[in-house]
DNA sequence: TTAAAAACATGATAAATATCATATAAAAAG
DNA sequence: CTTTTTATATGATATTTATCATGTTTTTAA
């Protein structure tokens, strides 16, 4: 469904959003790291991530990734449709050319409303509340250990 | 998420439920035209299929596919099961190697409750009301245009 | 002003998926 | 019993996706 580079993309942004500042960056070679992913091919994805200014960078020593305050309110869905292309989703499950409500694929009906629940999800909270989200989670399970 | 096996598979089933019988089978290569999927890769899908016993086949004139009833009471979980590896849906997303409820992934909150919701309805209704339900779908469609 | 640390750009390689091709076996019909 | 039709088995090819490698540029700090 996702690609990998989508996946990772996600993880170090939301990685990046509870642990960088712009005072204090994070190399992508850290974010590997400690996310467990591969180092090349997450600075590959990151790189797009800049141009398209949904992550902040600077180069040189003490160089890394940010988000800026306004980075953080954007969704998920928008770090998926800079990686991925997004217009898969719209693409009949089974790959057939015709399909639509009118005329549904055999799976039409079991695929579409479970796609549309999946990118709603994605749509409709900011990468900073998803970052958030994760952090409460994770200190209760600390404390609950 | 799904291989295209197995999303050919399921179609391929549901198909075979609505249209085939034990006296009017159904050969893959006519399968593969109706449901525009690549004949000869449906085919060696269909005969894993055979294998686990979840359709029946028939060589010869006249031979082909087809469900009994007893298959028909499978779930579309058996069918995904059968063609793709099922523990895949097991492993973390993001493929860390420690990752849990205690020690979850950044993305851990945002992808279990989702795959379970998936596997769940695929688990909970038999192959005969998804087709049956494709087929009245289908029909209330045809009135209506 | 120079060395080092990082991002950036590009392309090469590898691995996984998906697709195709060929030969064989079985069954039905004439 | 022979021909035809279809499934079955196996392996080859192609395509896509993921990963790695190399060199370049920018920036900071000494």
């Amino acid at each position: 469904m996702l690609s990998k580079a989508s996946k990772y993309a996600i993880a170090a942004v939301l990685y990046l959003t509870n642990n960088a500042t712009k005072e204090q960056k994070i190399g992508s070679k850290l974010i590997a790291e400690k996310l467990e992913l591969p180092a090349p091919f997450l600075a590959k994805t990151m790189q797009e991530l800049t141009k398209k200014g949904l992550i902040k960078s600077v180069k040189g020593p003490h160089g890394g990734f940010y988000l800026s305050k306004k980075d953080k309110e954007n969704t998920v869905y928008e770090i998926i449709d800079c990686v991925d292309d997004i217009t898969k989703f719209d693409q009949c499950y089974l790959g057939q050319s015709e399909c639509s409500e009118e005329n549904p694929c055999v799976v039409h009906y079991l695929y579409v409303p479970f796609k549309n629940e999946l990118l709603n999800k994605f749509k409709n909270k900011t990468i900073l509340e998803m970052a958030t989200e994760f952090a409460k989670n994770n200190k209760l399970n600390e404390i609950i250990k």
